[in-house]
Formats: C-alpha cells, sequence, structure tokens
RNA sequence: UCCCCAGUAGCUCAGUUGGCAGAGCAAUUGGCUGUUAACCAAUGGGUCCGCGGUUCAAAUCCGUGCUGGGGAGCCA
C-alpha cells in the first residue's frame, strides 16, 4: 500500500476508505476504549487525528505512546465526528518505529523562541518553525520560477573569492595552512596557501553576475554570502542566502521596476501557494501582516531621491538620535520614518552621495551622487540595495583610484568595460530578510534552519 | 563593539524589607471522558547561571565573568 501525505489526506473531498500514514506525533489523549492521536507529518500545518481502539492487539504498546514518537499507521479515513477536523483514521495497524522518551523537549504548550533557538534540530517540528521553513522552500522556488519566466539565466557564482576588497564588509578567511605553518612561518605565507593567493568567502556574487549579464544578457544569483562582521541584531548573521539580479542594457529605473515586480511576485505567490502556513503568522505572530502584504501588492512603491529624502526628515520635526544632514548615511530611524510613517509603504532612495557608496555605482551627471538604489520596507530596513554599474572605463577608474583601490585584482572586471560594455544594473535582495517580511518573524535567527552568529556556529 | 534588560524545577514564570524554594504546564502513577492546549487526583523533580565579596544569615545587596534578549553601528 502506497503512503499518502496529510497535505493530501485533509484535502480530500471523499474517501479513498484505506490509506497509510507516516509521521510523529504532536500530542496524544487517552481513554479506556481508544487513544486520539495527532499525526503530522511536515507535508502542511494541519495534522491528522488518529483513533486507536483498545482492540488493536498492541494497545498496550500503543497506550504508551509519548509525543514526538514516529508512526506508521493504516486505517479507514472516515469523516469526524468531533469538532476540529473533516477526516480521521480509524486504525487498524498502529506501527511504533521509534518511541521518544520522556526527555523530548518539545511539549505540547506553546515554547519561546529563545528556547527553541537552542534546540534548532528539532524546532522545524513545531507548528512555527514548520510553516517558516515550508515557506522558506516555497519562496526559494518562486524566485527561480519568476526568472525563468523572464528569461533570466541562473548563474552559481563562485563561493570563494581571491579579492579581499570586494567592499562589502568584514569577510571570512579561507585557507588550509595550518597553525604549526603560520607559527613556523612567523606569519601567514599565501603563497604557500592552497590557492597562492589570499582567499575568502565571498560576500556578493556581483562582480561575477555582471560579467555573465555581459554575456548572457539577464542572470541571477542565488546562493549563500558571508560576513563577518560583529554584528549582534535581530537583523544580521553571519552566514545568509541573497539574490542577486544583474540586467544588461537596464538603467536605474529598469533596476527598481524590476525589484517591485520581483517583491510583488513573490508576495502573491506566497499568497497563492502558503496560504495554510501563512495564517498561522496572521493569526498568531503579526495581526497586521494581511494590511502589509496588500500594501504590498496594490501600491505602488514610493521612489524619490537621497536629496529629497534628506528634505523629508529635515521637515518633519521629528526628535532624531543622529542629525539629519545632507552627506550623512541614512540611519535605521531615519529609513524607518520614511517607510513606516512618512510614506507607509516600501520607498526606493536613489542617487545617494559618492562618498557613502562603493565604487562600482554609476556617477551621475551632477559628478556628486551615484545611481545607487536601496529599497526600504517597513519594520525590515533595507530589503534591497542595489545600483546602475559604472560602464565607461574611464569613470571606473578613476573612481578606483580616488579610493585606492588596486587596479590587478580587478583587470578582468575592468575588461568588461573595455570590450563591448553597456549600461547595466542590479541588486541584491536578502532572502532571510524578505522572510521575516512576510511572516512577521522578528529575528532573522528564526528564519534561518541553523543560524550563524558570532559566538555560535552549532548544530 | 557600545548602551539597556534578564538568567530560579524539563518549559513559562512568581518569589514582599536580606530570614525554611514556589505556581502553572510537562513528566510519572491512577481515575474518567468522542477527545482536541482534554479533565480530576496523587507522586517525583532545584549547582536559584559561574566565581569572589558584604552579612549572624544572600535567589535577593556589591564586584566580576559567561549566556540570552532588546536597541545602536555595519549591512542584505
Amino acid at each position: 500500500m502506497k503512503r499518502t501525505k496529510i497535505n493530501i489526506l485533509t484535502r480530500l473531498e471523499t474517501t479513498p476508505g484505506q490509506v497509510l500514514v507516516k509521521g510523529w506525533v504532536r500530542t496524544k489523549r487517552d481513554s479506556k476504549e481508544f487513544s486520539f492521536m495527532e499525526m503530522n507529518d511536515g507535508s502542511c500545518l494541519k495534522n491528522i487525528q488518529i483513533i486507536a481502539n483498545n482492540n488493536l492487539d498492541n494497545y498496550l504498546e500503543i497506550q504508551g505512546i509519548t509525543t514526538g514518537t514516529s508512526l506508521i499507521v493504516i486505517g479507514d479515513l472516515v469523516e469526524s465526528p468531533g469538532k476540529g477536523q473533516k477526516w480521521e483514521i480509524q486504525a487498524s495497524s498502529v506501527e511504533i518505529v521509534n518511541l521518544a522518551p520522556e526527555s523530548y523537549p518539545l511539549q505540547k504548550k506553546r515554547h519561546s523562541d529563545e528556547y527553541l533557538r537552542t534546540i534548532a534540530h528539532l524546532r522545524p517540528r513545531t507548528n512555527k518553525y514548520g510553516a517558516i521553513f515550508r515557506i522558506r522552500s516555497e519562496m526559494a522556488f518562486a524566485i527561480h520560477k519568476f526568472y525563468r519566466e523572464k528569461g533570466f539565466k541562473y548563474l552559481t557564482a563562485p563561493l570563494i573569492t581571491g579579492s579581499d576588497c570586494e567592499g562589502a564588509g568584514e569577510m571570512f578567511r579561507v585557507t588550509s595552512l595550518s597553525p604549526s605553518d603560520v607559527q613556523a612561518a612567523g606569519k601567514m605565507d599565501f603563497t604557500k596557501d592552497f590557492f597562492g593567493q589570499e582567499a575568502n568567502l565571498t560576500v556578493s556574487g556581483q562582480l561575477s553576475a555582471e560579467m555573465f549579464a555581459l554575456s548572457l544578457g539577464d542572470v541571477y544569483t542565488f546562493g549563500p554570502t558571508f560576513r563577518a562582521e560583529n554584528s549582534n541584531t535581530s537583523r544580521h548573521v553571519a552566514e545568509f542566502w541573497m539574490l542577486e539580479p544583474e540586467m544588461a542594457f537596464c538603467d536605474l529605473e529598469g533596476n527598481m521596476d524590476h525589484g517591485e515586480e520581483l517583491v510583488k511576485y513573490l508576495v502573491a505567490h506566497a499568497l497563492e501557494f502558503c496560504e495554510e502556513d501563512l495564517s498561522l503568522f496572521f493569526q498568531f505572530v503579526d495581526k497586521s501582516l494581511p494590511g502589509l502584504m496588500d500594501t504590498l501588492l496594490n501600491q505602488e512603491f514610493a521612489r524619490l531621491s537621497y536629496t529629497e529624502a534628506i528634505k523629508i526628515l529635515e521637515k518633519s520635526n521629528q526628535k532624531f538620535e543622529f542629525n539629519v544632514a545632507y552627506g550623512i548615511d541614512l540611519q535605521s530611524e531615519h529609513e524607518r520614518y520614511l517607510a513606516e510613517q512618512y510614506f507607509k509603504k516600501p520607498v526606493f532612495l536613489t542617487d545617494y552621495p559618492k562618498g557613502i557608496k562603493p565604487f562600482y555605482m554609476r556617477m551621475n551627471d551632477d559628478e556628486k551622487t551615484v545611481a545607487a538604489v536601496d529599497l526600504l520596507v517597513p519594520r525590515i530596513g533595507e530589503l534591497i540595495g542595489g545600483s546602475q554599474r559604472e560602464e565607461r572605463l574611464d569613470r571606473l577608474e578613476n573612481r578606483m583610484e580616488e579610493m585606492n583601490l588596486p587596479r590587478d585584482p580587478y583587470w578582468w572586471y575592468l575588461d568588461s568595460r573595455k570590450f563591448g560594455s553597456v549600461p547595466h544594473a542590479g541588486f541584491g535582495l536578502g532572502f532571510e530578510r524578505f522572510l521575516m517580511m512576510i511572516t512577521g518573524v522578528t529575528n532573522i535567527r528564526d528564519v534561518v534552519p541553523f543560524p550563524r552568529t558570532p559566538g555560535n556556529v552549532d548544530f
């Protein structure tokens, strides 16, 4: 007999008769005549109720079933006379695969997120975390679906990179030198290292993506990214996933159009395909989520320049901890004011002063600002960071010189501006931040299966 | 890294002015019931985060370290 998953069972209109299910017991209630068990198999939020009668030959064993126990059950799928579920299984056979002893850390009651983080290997067995990671899976799929439909090519950028100057924060060094090698040489001799030079984990696939955009046209990378920043916040982890589209023959406007289309597509996909899991978050995590989803889906995102944003902030009469002035990098309190209070919807901020942005962003005609764009979202802050890239070789070289960047490691990057250079643009979208946005989860550690943060690499 | 808060039973937490360590849930045992955060009763369960100090006496006050949370910076 073939196994049926619970997400299929609970949606049936008519009973197929006998069914076979496999899963884990979430809770059990006993009576003298029979036991009620709720089984979950991870396929959906819902459990299936199983009724085990005391005439089953292993009923004594069944009475010993505990929360967390894995089972294989055969029985008739019948309409449930009880409230709360359409179907239940009248078991004709209950096979215990593995009994969970009393030390099983998950109880029927609600646990705190902080506690569940200490048992990250077991937390996907809870309703909330099961839902989070099903949504995460579905959203990863939706990203590939969106880009395939738009004719983008998927690029896997290298995770180990040779340059230490991608300019997006502290990097993790990759080396095969042993501590004793280093001690003997008195230093890290990279010429003796695996790659013959210093190597690091990537902080962005952008530079690779640019090369492929200038070859395949429209591409995207979607994969892990690493930052060795000592960041201790609810919005940062050392290893996270980033989506980075890069488009040839695209300017800043096109970049924003694309970002807005992407976000709206992913939100619509979530609402359509993760309805049941999302309902948990709507009910128990953040009651304002449906409103935010509606805003994301149906309202045009605001678009304004950094300069205009500064003016709005100056005129706001808000008491900010950090004073607003042209040339400063916006603080989170400023970004939150713009997205949450002033516009009350996502905001694209463009054209930042060149001094606070990296070398590869395209110089605007005013020679003061660059064609950067950040998407600020209520509660999350920066969801997207990107730019139109500097495609003019002379301008690019000037900027690198101004910022004291060595040219040699970038010879290949500069080559792309020598041979058939075209305007192009792209951005990075933090996958985990997107998940936080649509689930209302407030700590990024709770949307990552096994989060890596300063001082924590368990599991 | 900086600022603030917290750490007491397996979990969530209470603990008064410094004076015998507590509750709910969970677990175990029994009872009862088409139950559904089931219900009722009994039982077991403690390095009060670690170290040092003040005191006749410290979960409680002081110092310090560790861990966790919130905020900031950095960014996605």
